[in-house]
Parts: structure tokens; C-alpha cells; sequence
DNA sequence: TTAGGGTTAG
């Protein structure tokens, strides 16, 4: 007769298998341990799934569970945490919501993990009311919040624009006891830092020191991005040597936040000291890594060696992403190749590509190209500040001021934030053409039509 | 399970 202990030592020898990624020797274990009579059970196939989702993909550790289930053995609330968790890894939002009915339909009550997985996962599908929900009834239901609760609820809210809820959420919090995390800390400052409230996120900073936490490598790369940002290069790089002495350089994150904010300030040259000395470490490439280099020499007018990269970077098994196709259509733009790049994303295929879809109705509009710009315009579902400033300002260089009026007004109507550059570029160009009043018309019915968003 | 990097206009 076989002994629990005996399926716990399998359970072990699974364990340390699997961690050192070792997948296809735990399955063999698993077999020559049927064959001695050892059976595995519940806890044996949720270590493999878990595995299989992070170390292979979602649809391998789904297939553990028709596993599961041909040896009769029931999923946990375990099995299924670790495979909503293996979908969000994977960003397979709607596999994450499908299984968490799943589990509802099979009786599993989720716990508390499952629900902030869930929040995650609503906030991640932009829908944060979802999410709010979500968190209310966990409070209700007095299902124990953990740290990991207030925090996805408090990232949630920042990404999705909301920061001064998520401050006076914070406050509340703190107010009924809540401890905040070094997490906790760098989530607001992120978020701070990328509303450009900047005070607040100094204050935040103050905050964390006064509560005797210590800033880590994720604390600095988010407070040097914010310093390139607005414009403190000195500051900023700076801060990137201190990353370096205090071994804050063990990935790419900090290299390529500071190579990505001087390629955008054209200070190529800089850039590429800082690339040559990440690739002079043993920091392997990834691929935010890959399309930095790539854009860096696109940007420098390099495209020979930028195909270079992009061949290593596939010969490594990476494959071009829509960073990477917007790059390289950007660099055949800039060559002045606008019918090349077009045929590029044509096979590449834009996919909803918002970026790549404002840069083609810019660089359209400035190869003469002004109808075309509104036909990709008409068929894009989605549009932001970019998509109408680009054809607002390439509409009033061009002396279309009528036309221009009649997008920023439509720009207004929808909701969309309009850049103040947009806006002023249209009131100059109609009253160098002579329609003062028409300006002061623009503006009153600007006005009206931001009333009736708001 | 929660936090940091990469693509667009003026």
C-alpha cells in the first residue's frame, strides 16, 4: 500500500522540479511514480500548472487541468487562482473572467486572491467602476482585504487617471489604520509623477523617508523618468550614476528609461553612450531593450543597423511587436519613404495601433498627403489629443482654417482633451486670414460644447 | 495577486 507520504515526497521532488524550470523531468517523475503506485494529487498538478503558466504559457497549464480532470481529481480554489493569475500574465483578460465563472459554476468560492485578481483584471479591461464594485463588496462582505488588495485598487485608479481619487483614498486608509508598503509609496509617486502633480509626488517622497521605509531600485527609475521628463537631464542622469553604485542597474529598466528620454530629446549622440554601455554589461536584451536600440538608430538615421538588431533580435526568438512595427515605419518616414511605410504597416498590419495610426495621418498630411490623412482618419475607432492636433496643425499650415474650426470643435465634442498648441494654432491662423470674429465665435462655442461634456 | 523601462504631434 502507498502512503500519503509517499505522494507528499513526490509532491517535493514536483516542487524543486518546477522551480528550476525543469518541467519535463517533473512530468517524468509523475510517471515512473504511477507505475510504483504513487498517485499525484491536487496539490501535484496545481504546482504544475503554476509552472506551465509561468514558464510556458496559459494554454499548457490549461491543458493540466483536462488532466485533472481525466484522473478524476477536483480543482481547488488553488488550481484556479494560479491559472486566472497565469492569464493575467498573460494578459488573456477575457480567459481571466471566464474563469472566474468557471469556478463560481463549479462551487469554488473565491477568496481573496481571486478578487483582487478580478479587480486587476477590470481595471486592466479599463473598466475601473467594474473594479470599484469588486472592491465595495470585499469590504462588505468582510472578506479580510489584504495589502495586495489596497494597492491593485490604488494602481487601478492612478492608471486609470483617477489619482486624486486614488489620494483621497489613501488618505481615507490611513485614517482607519491602513499601513502603507514601499509599494503603496511607489505606486503614488508613479502615478503623481505621471499626472504631473509633482509637488505632491515630492511630498509623497518626503512621506516615504518619514516613515522609515527605504527607497528601492523601483523608487529611483520612477523619479529619474520623471525628472527627464520634465526636462531635468543633469538631475536625471544624476540620479542614474547613484542607480549604479548602489547596483540598481541589474536589469535594462534604468538603461533604457534614460537612453528612450535623450533619443526623444534628439540627444542622440549622449544616447548612444548609454546604450554602448548597457550592451557592454551582462544584462541580457529584452525586448523593450531590442525596440530602444532599434529606435536609436532609426533615429539617427541608421536603418541599415537598425535591421541589423531587428534580425539579431528575432534570430534570439523575439518577435517584432507594435512598438517595434511604429519604429520602423517611423524610420522609413523620416528617410521620406511615406508610400514604403504604408506598405510596411499594410502587411505588418495596424491592428489598432493608435500610435502608429497618428504618426501615418501626421507624416500623410506633411507628404501632401491631406485626404489620404482623413481616409485612415474616418476608419480609426479609436482617437486621441495626437490623432486631431496632427491634422489641425497640418490643416492650418496648409490655410484650411475652416476645416481646422470644424475639427477642433468635433475634437471638443467628443471629449477629447485638445492640446492648447492645437487650439491656438487655429485662432492665429484665422485671424492672419482676417476672421477676428470668427475667433471669438470658436471660442464662445468651445466653450459651450466643453460645458455639455463636463 | 499589487509598484519601475520601449513607439506619435507642436
Amino acid at each position: 500500500m502507498v502512503s500519503r507520504s509517499s505522494t507528499r515526497f513526490l509532491n517535493i521532488c514536483i516542487a524543486s522540479f518546477c522551480k528550476a524550470k525543469h518541467l519535463q523531468r517533473a512530468e517524468t517523475v509523475i510517471i515512473d511514480g504511477v507505475r510504483l503506485g504513487v498517485l499525484p494529487d491536487v496539490v501535484t498538478y496545481n504546482t504544475l500548472i503554476n509552472a506551465y503558466s509561468r514558464f510556458v504559457s496559459f494554454d499548457a497549464a490549461y491543458s493540466v487541468l483536462d488532466r485533472m480532470k481525466e484522473a478524476s481529481i477536483k480543482p481547488d480554489i488553488v488550481t484556479y487562482n494560479s491559472l486566472i493569475a497565469g492569464a493575467m500574465r498573460h494578459c488573456l483578460l477575457s480567459n481571466c473572467m471566464d474563469l472566474f465563472e468557471e469556478m463560481l459554476e463549479l462551487g469554488i468560492k473565491p477568496d481573496i486572491w481571486s478578487y483582487n485578481t478580478l479587480m486587476h483584471c477590470f481595471f486592466k479591461l479599463e473598466r475601473p467602476d467594474d473594479a470599484y464594485r469588486v472592491f465595495t463588496d470585499i469590504i462588505l462582505c468582510y472578506l479580510s482585504p489584504s495589502h495586495a488588495t489596497y494597492n491593485t485598487m490604488l494602481n487601478g485608479l492612478c492608471k486609470c487617471g483617477f489619482v486624486e481619487n486614488a489620494l483621497m483614498l489613501f488618505r481615507k486608509l490611513k485614517r482607519h489604520g491602513f499601513v502603507p508598503s514601499l509599494v503603496t509609496y511607489n505606486i503614488l509617486i508613479n502615478g503623481l509623477c505621471k499626472a504631473w502633480k509633482l509637488k505632491t509626488a515630492r511630498w509623497m517622497l518626503k512621506e516615504l523617508g518619514a516613515s522609515g521605509l527605504v527607497p528601492n531600485v523601483i523608487t529611483y527609475t520612477t523619479v529619474m523618468r520623471c525628472c527627464f521628463r520634465s526636462r531635468r537631464f543633469e538631475q536625471g542622469l544624476e540620479i542614474f550614476e547613484e542607480m549604479i553604485d548602489k547596483g540598481y542597474t541589474f536589469d535594462g529598466f534604468a538603461y533604457v528609461t534614460v537612453v528612450g528620454a535623450l533619443v526623444k530629446t534628439s540627444r542622440i549622440e549622449e544616447a548612444s553612450h548609454y546604450m554602448e554601455r548597457m550592451v557592454n554589461t551582462d544584462i541580457g536584451l529584452d525586448m523593450a531593450s531590442y525596440n530602444t536600440l532599434i529606435n536609436l538608430y532609426c533615429k539617427g538615421g541608421k536603418l541599415e543597423m537598425a535591421h541589423g538588431v531587428l534580425d539579431k533580435m528575432e534570430k534570439e526568438g523575439f518577435e517584432r511587436d507594435e512598438y517595434t512595427n511604429t519604429i520602423l515605419m517611423n524610420g522609413l518616414c523620416e528617410e521620406g519613404d511615406v508610400e514604403g511605410a504604408m506598405e510596411y504597416m499594410n502587411v505588418a498590419g495596424f491592428n489598432s495601433n493608435l500610435v502608429a495610426l497618428n504618426t501615418m495621418v501626421d507624416r500623410c498630411c506633411k507628404a501632401d498627403q491631406i485626404d489620404y490623412a482623413f481616409k485612415i482618419f474616418d476608419s480609426m475607432h479609436m482617437r486621441d489629443s495626437f490623432t486631431y492636433s496632427s491634422l489641425i496643425h497640418n490643416l492650418c499650415k496648409v490655410g484650411r482654417f475652416r476645416c481646422a474650426s470644424k475639427l477642433l470643435l468635433s475634437c471638443v465634442r467628443s471629449g477629447t482633451r485638445i492640446l492648447p498648441s492645437a487650439k491656438h494654432a487655429v485662432f492665429d491662423c484665422l485671424r492672419h486670414s482676417g476672421h477676428q470674429r470668427e475667433v471669438k465665435r470658436l471660442k464662445s462655442e468651445i466653450k459651450l460644447a466643453l460645458s455639455a461634456v463636463v
